[in-house]
DNA sequence: TAGACATATCGATATATCACTATATAGTAA
DNA sequence: TTACTATATAGTGATATATCGATATGTCTA
């Protein structure tokens, strides 16, 4: 793999490797959701999760869609959904 | 996914969100190798080398047996090898 | 327009990570 | 033992990230 590859790799995996980003993601797997609904979902704050948001739309993972005065995010880069499952299987392997 | 799911999970691609890591998981995809050489390979420092190899150690991504003087690291987690292809297919769709 | 609701951003602080030098440890060979 | 090679660890300063309360912005309805 040549550095510039690692590099942006990296900042994808970055985006995605903590706990509460992980879980967003987990949840948008299944189709967008507004910040609210996000927030509610998952118990965060407000100001955190829309950050998270930004920040994850900023490395091309998310996306939006603005319908009136809610925000609506989704998944953008279906690798990472691929990724996910890589991860479960990994889950998976730990218990068995 | 539940939380504690989701910080194991968070802990094992933070494990691998950084270049020079996953160029060394790259690099051991084919088999094991001496930090020695790995610190050849990709041209890196024998201190950071040997940090960042500890610490995907710690974090279940590698594992290694030490002969001689020298110490063999090899991948344990055998899903980040497939977490690799995934990242490389995303790069291929980027392409395409 | 005002007021309510949804989302984004600011600014401060705490913590984590990074790359680095120097040094310590482990093994080999004389 | 000494000298040498291979690897690991300690300590440091710079930078990045996480979290927070407060506030700003955007959108709707009346």
């Amino acid at each position: 793999m040549n550095e510039k590859t690692a590099e942006h790799v990296a900042e994808v995996l970055k985006a995605v490797a903590h706990p509460v980003r992980l879980q967003i993601v987990a949840q948008l797997e299944a189709g967008e959701m507004c910040v609210g609904d996000i927030v509610e979902a998952l118990g965060g704050k407000q100001a955190i999760t829309s950050q998270q948001l930004n920040m994850m739309k900023d490395k091309g993972v998310l996306n939006c869609r603005r319908d009136g005065a809610k925000v609506y995010y989704r998944i953008e880069n279906k690798n990472v959904i691929r990724l996910l499952n890589c991860i479960y299987n990994h889950c998976d392997d730990k218990k068995g």
